[in-house]
DNA sequence: GTAAAGATTAACGTTAACGTTAGGGTTAGG
DNA sequence: CCTAACCCTAACGTTAACGTTAATCTTTAC
């Protein structure tokens, strides 16, 4: 149970050093309420949920969410619902989702397979020319 | 063999309409140098071949590639090149490509596991309020 | 104590991928 | 003949997601 490497807190830069991205995104993800880091004075400090938070976006973006969709699946997440309304739409949406990432698994499937495609000319064409020397 | 339902040309309202999208981009994708259709005159007439083409370029889109990087795939695509330096060039960019999708392939099982989270806590609570009934 | 490194707000600039509007040409139907 | 449904070019407008610049404030290193 070594409390290992997970630092409790962290300034902006170490973030932004981290996660390759500048200072400026991490600010505007804050502005766009996708965020909410403490203060000391001026100064913003980042606890390890917000570090989460902010690997969850990133994942997102990589996705091809938009921002207001992402803040939209945290919403979604953090909610604590009650009503039964709300949990049924919440079930829709989780659904919406997946039917997006399922059309992405199939898109990856065919995009890879043309990969596969070129690849193989190439490496013809390669043996081709070292044969020729 | 019975040549069935392929059509031989598109208007660019036929195209439009199949793929769910506005006549303006399909205009744009020519302006970006991704399309070159026939004229007639000045309308365009795109035949199967361009027809593939535009469903490519979507499916790059839904991939999260920018237009430019789809144009890129399609030289790498289309090129039929000779120097060795030109094929491990293109392997590289494959690989690279490849890299992309499988960071993608990673986020998305991490987010289908997320989204199962959200979904199982939804159904408890939802039966925890059938019992109430 | 002072200089460099990193923090802040505020506000204007930029790029991609179209949307929108304006103005005009062509063909099919009633 | 004329109107509706298409097509076209040209050009300006829009949105998201930051980049950039300026002007200032703190903190850390020597």
């Amino acid at each position: 149970m070594t409390q290992h490497k997970t630092k409790e807190t962290y300034s902006i830069g170490e973030l932004a050093k981290e996660f390759d991205i500048t200072p400026r995104s991490i600010r505007f993800y804050e502005e766009q309420d996708l965020l909410s880091p403490e203060r000391t004075g001026q100064t913003r400090i980042y606890c390890n949920k917000d570090r989460v938070r902010l690997k969850l976006i990133l994942r997102g973006k990589r996705l091809g969410f938009s921002l207001a969709e992402i803040k939209n699946l945290f919403e979604l997440y953090d909610s604590n619902p009650n009503s039964m309304l709300q949990l049924e739409t919440m079930l829709q949406m989780t659904e919406q989702k997946r039917a997006i990432l399922r059309q992405q698994l199939d898109d990856i499937q065919m995009l890879m397979a043309e990969l596969d495609e070129v690849e193989n000319r190439c490496r013809d064409e390669l043996a081709e020319l070292q044969k020729g020397n």
